[in-house]
DNA sequence: TAGTGGTCTAGACCACCGG
DNA sequence: CGGTGGTCTAGACCACTAT
């Protein structure tokens, strides 16, 4: 019934209504939910009420809406368990089971500036790789990486959705790397994230920005990863 | 002018629009936006309209709204770049100058099922101890800790604001702890977050979660971290 | 008390999706 | 086509902050 008579706006208790349906399983992941249309009038609301309720749900992740079909309940948010030691993230996932491609975006030459400062990287033109990486189909992560150009130019012309870098890098130029530091942060998806994404303008990213460096020590490899923060969880075993 | 015909929505255009102020300095940090009246009738848009606009800056924390006084352009998110490696996140801070506090808001007893799984800790019930930390004056992070509850009843007893628990163990039980394993997510501020981190719901917090073990190499300290994702970046050196 | 943001309603039109 | 969510307007009232 949700004669629940709460203090706050009202939008809060449709919030918290619905969130016990979701808690209680009386929609299941997957499902649709009723409309907005009809959610109002079940509350007792204007629809723009419900849908401040909602947009907080889709927010957090609890729900996903579609244009033109409806508002769905989100499978739980499972995560991978990516262990920064060991091999690269592709292979890792591959282990697992998982399908996994990687997507070049763009690709282009930029200015040894345009990588995150700080990096170690050589100074020289850089060559840029954008990437979209899926698994299992879905849009999971994406990435910028950086390069010595003169050294990889011939990368974006062997690309394919099954490669991974790593074992290019190894294969091609027999560069076997080893990570050198990492920085790990937390942002709110922008445009070009939810875009690729294909999530909520805000809701939160994982980010992943690391340097590799050769066997002589020298940094070769600098990559950004955005990582949809409901889909992994970085462990580190010291 | 701002007479940006664009094809999206106009809240889409008048995002753009004060996304401009902000980056081209027009409106600078700590200052005041135009209220929401007076950007309604200056874009030539209704009251809502630019509400959604200002409620997407809000949720990237570019500004902050507060009832009853208006919009304020954020503080750019400087990020405290916190090493894993080395001494505590308390002692880290304050060499760099920082005034850090953590108040004990809330301790009780639980069964060990309470604490994240896998964490290593003995059976038995745990002390938990609910913490904020605030650095410089400003609500910074929320954590929650684990420990043995036999060993360590009689910690709360004699927490201050200025405690740190690394040091406070090291100095009434002498112990001196490692890292053991440590996890790192991304997820969105609930209601709790947001009242005690002083943030919108849904903005993106760094969490870590982690295990310290004592010299014997048994896990004896797990605690979760939930940190302001604008104001945090763990760097780990490998 | 005046000004600000927070909430809510009523109603409209558009854009997208599926059959 | 009908149903869904996405956007927008008009207007109202409430809650909070400052003076």
């Amino acid at each position: 019934m949700s004669a629940t008579a709460q203090p706050g706006p009202q939008w809060r208790r449709v919030l918290g209504d619905l969130t016990g349906w979701l808690d209680a399983g009386e929609v299941r992941p997957g499902e649709r939910l009723p409309s907005e249309a009809e959610l109002a009038e079940r509350f007792g609301v204007h629809r723009l009420t419900v849908r401040q309720a909602l947009g907080e749900l889709a927010r957090t992740g609890a729900i996903r809406t579609v244009h033109g079909r409806g508002s769905y309940v989100a499978e739980p948010p499972y995560r991978f368990r990516v262990v920064p030691d060991a091999p690269s993230i592709v292979a890792q996932m591959r282990e697992q089971g998982r399908s996994v491609t990687q997507r070049l975006v763009a690709h282009s030459v930029v200015p040894s500036t345009a990588a995150p400062d700080a990096t170690g990287l050589p100074d020289g033109d850089l060559l840029q790789l954008d990437t979209v990486m899926c698994v299992d189909g879905a849009p999971w992560s994406r990435a910028t990486t950086w390069l010595a150009h003169d050294r990889f130019a011939g990368i974006p012309a062997v690309w394919t959705d099954n490669t991974s870098l790593t074992g290019l890098l190894q294969a091609a130029y027999g560069l076997r790397m080893r990570r050198a530091w990492r920085r790990y942060a937390a942002e709110p998806a922008g445009p070009a994230d939810a875009d690729a994404l294909d999530v909520a303008l805000g809701v939160p990213l994982l980010v992943l920005v690391g340097a590799n460096c050769d066997q002589d020590g020298e940094v070769t490899l600098v990559a950004a990863r955005r990582t949809r923060g409901d889909r992994i969880e970085y462990v580190v075993e010291l």
